[in-house]
DNA sequence: GCATTATATGCTGATATCAACATATATCAA
DNA sequence: TTGATATATGTTGATATCAGCATATAATGC
């Protein structure tokens, strides 16, 4: 096994720097290629195939426009990230809970004495 | 450049499924390799590297206790993760109003006729 | 000290990934 | 048609990454 395929899985995809670069500028709205190249500095190939990848797990969607291509963030493709990051919160929460307790328990045996 | 290293990036770190198995598993509280190593189906030396590279970006901590050492996660750490979602959601929200303003500006048109 | 348990590290070979460059495809305009 | 613009794809070489195995280190118990 191991990283299971920068085309097939989320977080492999976000996991270069470039193609978060490339993402951010999709945040505004819907961009051309080259709108994006002149943005970052990237040669347009490289914004191309970045592209290409972020499609491929769904982060972004396509539509032509003449001889341009205009790409959109697909954020609903983030729900992985959210989702796996909300487990994380909930242990969090919940360990916290009981430290909550514990401390409380703690003050009423205080208040008894 | 590329993927900045799996060992000095967040995102990079939990590219690897594995290594996000090894997360999860600590997200019911400290555990010791071996703890670690039972509950997947790898094998030691393969748990104690991705640990070192979750070490490594600060995603895990550990202490030494007698010969076992015992990895704890650092959810602080996440931190960059949630920032950076958080961007998207900000992102998304203010597209939501936007649209949101839009209908209302139609509906007020449609109530002046 | 010696064996055992728990964990870390070193090495290797297979594979993946990236940037860079060249080149192909497609659309538009004259 | 020809040329220009916009984007995608192919190839290459350097580097990174992973699993697997062997081995080293360190703590414990006898």
């Amino acid at each position: 096994m191991a990283r299971s395929s920068t085309t097939s899985d989320v977080f492999n995809a976000l996991a270069d720097a470039h193609r978060r670069e490339v993402l951010d500028t999709l945040i505004t709205g819907e961009k051309a290629v080259g709108a994006i190249v002149k943005r970052l500095s990237m040669s347009q190939p490289q914004v191309s195939k970045h592209l290409r990848v972020l499609r491929a797990v769904g982060l972004v969607g396509c539509r032509a426009e003449g001889r341009r291509r205009l790409y959109r963030l697909e954020s609903a493709r983030l729900a992985p990230l959210h989702e796996w990051l909300a487990k994380y919160e909930q242990a969090m929460n919940d360990r916290l809970d009981r430290v909550d307790n514990y401390l409380k328990e703690l003050q009423q045996q205080g208040e008894r004495r």
